[in-house]
DNA sequence: AACTCAATGAATGTCGACATTTTTTCACCC
DNA sequence: GGGTGAAAAAATGTCGACATTCATTGAGTT
């Protein structure tokens, strides 16, 4: 059952078959070892896999329930296709969503985790110094956008951006090197929306995600115009 | 398998044993028939409908992406339960969400689909006049804000909110008596989102849409800090 | 009386087989 | 040659049984 060991999910050993299936079917599908709109073949999935169509159904119910895959009655199921449209509605849901968790980050985040929130940063402008040079790794941005979310303390939209939004979007920036890194600009606006967190300034926080995250959309919107 | 055969969905004919049980089980939480909290024992509830375990499980994994069963591994599933806090964290992800939805709505609707929403209004605006007095019927409400969600033309936000988030705020509303109802207030305040959006200003749509929630959740918050 | 622990019972997880529907194939006809 | 339609193949949907894990019960001990 370890066919599509690409991703960094090092474990996948979760405690029932079907929760394994469901993490390495996402992985598959946000690398792109699953290609977009490609039919998921009980059957075949089973075979490769050597599971049986049970535990396989289940873990495709729950992608369903991520976004991942589209299902249609009788005919099966199909990795969702990342078109120019999609992306952008999703970048939309997120500047609403993301912009209102910062704000609620700003007032229920305990000063433990906002420095945090400061180690973290310091360590993306130290690599950027020393390694690469203009970008920060995609993972550590997450890491960034997460604990924001987190903060908020709202289970309902940490649900709704982490378990639903966010397999979406990593999904597109892994198969899009041109939306795979960030740059020197998302760095300093990450220092605002932190600043704005310390002075517990919620409108200021939720305006500065807002601008950070359309900024995202913006770029995107340029560079796919480009290709589609 | 006719066994919660309570809400209005008159169909729950799908195309499949799963999508129907899905339907069915959704409206038995919604209603309250199944309670709050209470847990989903398969044996119980495949005997009870006449099933077999299969599409049951799938309905409950389809439902715990919709929000309304939480499950644990080994355990099994729970009815969610609607604490003061959740509820108030759902109306916050409700603000977020549906606010940039009438901002969208405000540029992406048709002017045919605008004359719905005044037909709508109008006949709520009727019946209130000739019937009960100050209040409309909960199902008006929802198809006023539904015709919303769906005129921003953006899938992710309309299936955020309608897929997972109305159920949540259907079972609350369905179980709470005092939260089943919109007051006179609530006409008034619809008829400015359909102005805004009628002058394609969707940033006023948006703060008008804002208030709305907010003022639903403060209503909300006042009524249960005096019960819990 | 309270606690521990083993045995029992019940529940969830998994599997393979059958049923039904959809898709494909291919012979036949226009 | 293209199209219609029936038969065959393959896929999804459903079911019942078995495996494994968790919860309960009760006997035994301190």
């Amino acid at each position: 059952m370890s066919e599509f060991a690409v991703l960094s999910s090092v474990t996948n050993s979760s405690s029932t078959l079907g929760a394994e299936l469901t993490d390495t079917l996402r992985d598959a599908i946000i690398t792109g070892a699953i290609s977009q709109g490609s039919k998921l073949s009980e059957n075949k999935l089973a075979k490769e896999l050597d599971v049986s169509r049970g535990p396989l159904r289940e873990a495709i119910r729950r992608l369903e329930g991520m976004n991942l895959i589209q299902h249609i009655p009788q005919q099966g199921a199909r990795v969702v296709t990342l078109s120019k449209e999609l992306i952008l509605q999703i970048y939309h849901t997120r500047e609403a969503l993301e912009s209102k968790a910062v704000a609620l980050a700003a007032e229920h985040m305990t000063s433990s985790e906002i420095d945090n929130l400061h180690r973290l940063i310091d360590a993306q402008s130290k690599q950027m110094r020393e390694n690469s040079g203009a970008f920060v790794p995609a993972e550590s941005d997450y890491a960034f956008h997460e604990m924001i979310i987190r903060g908020s303390k709202n289970k309902v939209i940490e649900r709704a951006l982490i378990h639903e939004l966010y397999n979406l979007i990593k999904m597109f920036r892994y198969q899009n090197e041109f939306a795979n890194t960030s740059s020197t600009n998302s760095l300093v606006e990450h220092r605002q929306i932190v600043y704005a967190i310390e002075q517990r300034d919620p409108v200021l926080a939720e305006v500065t995600m807002r601008r950070h995250i359309v900024h995202a959309r913006a770029r995107i919107e340029r560079r796919m115009s480009a290709q589609h």
